[in-house]
DNA sequence: AAAATAAGCAACCGCTATTCT
DNA sequence: TAGAATAGCGGTTGCTTATTT
């Protein structure tokens, strides 16, 4: 804290000013060294908690709404071929962020893949805490790769296999969920300018 | 209607890779 | 060339919201 003479650091979700200022520095000044940047905007954040929240949220580029079927389709054809590579994933969903495809995998995709390896193994249908849901992984040997999953689902009937999963598309609109859009953001920014 | 549980997601942490001095 | 600083990645956490009991 302050009284040790140490910058005090903010952690946690972001405010509407602090996305403000983030956006408004970023407009005039550029990305650049992310620590440097935290201080001269003035934000009490450390860089790398800006460039996250630049990168997987304010960037123009970023694309809000719905994982679409396709996309879907891609997310899983290429974690297929890649396993865990979350940023080269993104790399092929313009406008995806590796978090928000992780978390789409973690949280749609997986539980579905598990089920499948569960009914194949023996059926099981024990509740899982959301501790337990963390702590999935540690199931799979050293890491989860790609390998658990293509035992289940040999590449090609890997997409074919996409309706089984019954994966439901587009079940909830969360584009509204930090409370403001980007679009009310940048014509706020706009109108600072 | 209230409590418990599950699901979804933003953001943090720790580590490695890359770049700079 | 070595060490420091920065960037990037993947795993994990914790909060909020939705659903179930």
């Amino acid at each position: 804290m302050d009284a040790e003479g140490v910058v005090e650091v903010r952690k946690g979700p972001w405010t509407m000013e602090e996305d403000l200022i983030l956006i408004n520095y970023i407009a005039n000044h550029g990305e650049g060294v992310w620590n440097s940047l935290a201080l001269s905007a003035g934000l009490k954040r450390n860089g790398k908690s800006c460039r996250l929240r630049w990168l997987n949220y304010l960037h123009p580029n970023v694309r809000r709404g719905n994982i679409t079927s396709d996309e879907q389709l891609l997310i899983m054809e290429l974690h297929a071929k890649w396993g865990n590579k979350w940023s080269k994933i993104a790399k092929h969903l313009p406008g995806r962020t590796d978090n928000e495809i992780k978390n789409y995998w973690r949280t749609r995709i997986q539980k579905h893949v598990k089920q499948g390896h569960r009914f194949n193994a023996r059926q099981t249908s024990s509740k899982a805490t959301s501790r337990d849901r963390n702590q999935v992984n540690e199931e799979a040997p050293s890491s989860y790769t790609m390998d658990p999953i293509m035992e289940t689902f040999s590449p090609p009937n890997y997409t074919k296999n996409l309706d089984a999963f019954s994966l439901p598309l587009l079940p909830v609109d969360h584009s509204n969920q930090n409370y403001w859009s980007m679009e009310d953001l940048w014509s706020m920014q706009l109108l600072n300018e």
